[in-house]
DNA sequence: AACTATTTATAAGA
DNA sequence: TTCTTATAAATAGTT
């Protein structure tokens, strides 16, 4: 349909091959429409050049389509990640579905059907469990006694070290008043002891043990 | 183009619409297959029809054309599954996990995380699947040994029923043995006894009880 | 499904 | 690319 009649085979010019790309494309996409909108139908053209830029022409949302499409003919559409999400689902599912029965079955829910073998070997698994979850209870009881002993004793060695530094001040308080009284005794007696009472013990630096 | 202008709206005579769609569609499909042999190019059209099945022409696998139209123009083309899976993935995995904890857990591993308070809970659901697996075995045991009385009478009673047919053809046999014998005396006593003896019994019909 | 008058698409040229 | 135009191709309405 044109000046001349071609053969439909690879336009070799690259030129001539381009402005018919893009003409038949539009006429392409121009048909696709008009099918779509004389006959009520959905449509979908997509066209890909070697280079350049993919076109396309959809007659409701592609998704869609290629949904329904897949629907039909139960082709493949989708890449091969898809294909392994599906895969891991069942894979996953499975794992889950065993993992939910031995979870019913450790908490002995639906264990009629099991033989007496199972039933031993679930019995053996329980008794396991169970002893191991009541060592680690002991475990931490004793785990606290021990904290508790330790902080008794720390207790005892603070109350110990409390007490030193009592007697400590005692005799320093004794040997200041002692002091004291000397200087008071020898050169100040205008002063009244009093005020050394009052006054020592609060400024006394205590150190850190 | 054709006997007169037509206006592209749908065309309301079903007739028509599906004589036209019939036209078309092969137009469609006839001027994809050009651009794609003439331009060098890949190209799919699908036409799905309101009824009927769908139409289509691909130059290449579909896969491929719609991976690469996903690779270059981004649009998400199986979203509503692609999405799903991967949340329904996510959801499962998640599951898994803590039911794979709470298996480990019931085994007795890893629980030395565990609060004392969750230590006690886990020690419960033990001892409640345990009491209820060592129900099940010991009704189980009771079922078999009550099957095993049953079975020991079935016995006792096949046996009785044995030893009363085995009474039945002793005393038949002896009857026989009476009449062959009353018989033999009376009319062959040329024929030996043991003949008698010997076969009778084998061709004895059992019935069943 | 075939025919055919017309419309439409487009090849080649500018 | 776009316009033009001669011509091929498609197809609407008819048989």
């Amino acid at each position: 349909m044109g000046r001349g009649k071609i053969e439909i085979k690879r336009i070799e010019n690259l030129n001539n091959r381009q402005v018919t790309y893009s003409k038949r494309k539009n006429g392409l996409i121009k048909k696709t429409k008009e099918i779509a909108v004389l006959c009520d139908a959905k449509a979908v053209v997509i066209i890909v050049p070697l280079s350049g830029k993919i076109h396309e022409y959809c007659s409701a949302p592609l998704a869609d389509i290629l949904d329904q499409y897949h629907r039909e003919t139960r082709k493949r559409l989708w890449d091969p990640h898809h294909e392994t999400l599906s895969n891991e689902i069942e894979r996953i599912k499975r794992e889950n579905d065993s993992m939910q029965i031995k979870l019913r079955q450790l908490k002995g829910e639906d264990i009629t059907p099991l033989k007496p073998k199972e039933l031993i070997c679930l019995e053996d698994a329980l008794a396991n469990g169970l002893a191991g979850v009541r060592d680690k209870q002991t475990e931490k009881i004793d785990g606290m006694r021990e904290n508790g002993k330790m902080m008794e004793e720390e207790h005892n060695y603070l109350k110990f070290i409390l007490r030193q530094q009592e007697i400590a001040m005692q005799q320093q308080h004794m040997t200041m008043e002692n002091n004291t009284r000397e200087i008071e005794n020898g050169y100040h007696q205008q002063r009244e002891n009093h005020e050394y009472n009052l006054h020592m013990p609060l400024t006394f630096n205590m150190q850190p043990i």
